[in-house]
DNA sequence: AAGTCGTGGAT
DNA sequence: TATCCAAGACT
């Protein structure tokens, strides 16, 4: 099958994106590799994620904490705060431990072996093999939703996901060379986001389009073929944002362990699958005058979150478990709480954090 | 092994 | 507005 990998790798020299955490070409002229730590870092952020997206977070990790080590060596909380708004926090708290375990276990240097990167927190098949074949240039088979895309059309795979994930594995193997394993994963992602997309695929440009059988059979579009989704539900729950006159704002911090684990929000009650009408405010941290500022609704990946907003502006108290804080823009905040905030203080994210 | 885990952009 | 879905991992 080198035939495909050739094609594949002649337009990839042409038409590759250039992206912050890619080698230039001059680099690669020189045989020379990517840096493991961008790789790792790159491809974490990537996980289930826009380069869009990532762009952005990418930089300001990398200017921040330029080695692994650095990264080491940083406090959660401000690695945290660096990843909020950036979503799946597990990834950050994951990205923390292999950090760690890079440093302490393995003297700063990255294992260059799949099995030896798969032991690591937050890295499973695929980062892995991503890591291995565009760090180490090993031929390893790299599996991403690009690939399933590409992958099930090149060879109209007509089993329909997650079931069909050994036959694509079986399929990208053999297409995968010894040489330029890491170009080629990379050629494959880049085709998957810019020629064979979901919607409206350009395979007049496709370097495969001599080769693909969904294109000579039949409508491309129609693969990858996906088992029926099952219906969001909707969580109902109250958002509870108390100001100080001075405009310090009442945050705890959530448990470690779950949704949006060890982020900030303003006291909320337990999000429930109740239909009936809305949360009132007698649920509230303490006694004040809260009124309603309004409902905000934020669709996770599973439910639907639908949060009546209170509001009330009272002075400083003991909260348990509760912080009075300023400079709320500076927070680990995650969007829905930002959402939720933003109802109540229209303002509160263009505030500068107070002396003291 | 099916459910859990965010967010924002495209259509 | 509703749905999809983007370089998945973990339990």
């Amino acid at each position: 099958m080198d035939h495909f990998s050739y094609d594949l790798l002649t337009w990839y020299d042409r038409h590759h994106r250039d992206l912050p955490w890619r080698t230039g070409p001059g680099d690669r002229l020189k045989g020379e590799r990517a840096d493991p730590y961008h790789v790792w870092l790159s491809e974490i952020m990537l996980q289930q994620t826009t380069v869009q997206a990532v762009k952005a977070y990418y930089e300001k990790f990398l200017a921040r904490w330029p080695r692994v080590e650095d990264l080491a060596a940083a406090e959660t909380d401000e690695v945290m705060a660096a990843w909020a708004g950036l979503g799946y926090y597990a990834r950050a708290r994951n990205l923390k431990k292999c950090a760690e375990t890079i440093a302490r276990e393995h003297g700063g240097v990255f294992p260059d072996t799949l099995e030896g990167l798969k032991a690591l927190p937050g890295i499973g098949d695929y980062t892995a093999a991503a890591i291995a074949a565009i760090a180490f240039d090993r031929p390893e088979t790299v599996v991403d939703g690009n690939v399933e895309r590409v992958v099930t059309r090149l060879f109209a795979i007509e089993t329909p996901l997650p079931a069909a994930k050994p036959e694509i594995r079986s399929w990208t193997a053999k297409l995968t060379p010894r040489e330029r394993p890491g170009d080629f994963a990379q050629a494959m992602m880049d085709l998957g986001a810019t020629i064979c997309t979901p919607k409206r695929p350009a395979c007049a440009l496709c370097p495969f389009r001599a080769h693909c059988l969904a294109l000579a059979n039949d409508d491309p579009e129609r693969f990858p073929l996906k088992m029926p989704k099952a219906a969001r539900p909707v969580r109902r729950g109250a958002a509870f944002v108390a100001e100080t006159p001075d405009g310090r704002v009442l945050l705890r911090t959530r448990p470690e362990a779950g949704l949006l684990g060890g982020m900030a929000e303003p006291p909320t009650t337990g999000w429930t699958a109740r239909q009936d009408g809305e949360t009132g405010s007698d649920a509230a941290p303490f006694a004040a005058e809260w009124s309603h500022a309004g409902e905000i609704t934020h669709v996770f990946t599973h439910f639907e979150l639908r949060l009546s907003v209170w509001h009330a502006v009272t002075s400083e108290r003991p909260v348990a478990g509760g912080r009075w804080e300023s400079g709320l823009g500076e927070k680990a905040l995650p969007s829905v709480m930002k959402k939720a905030i933003s109802k109540a203080i229209p303002d509160a994210f263009k505030r500068r954090p107070h002396d003291r």
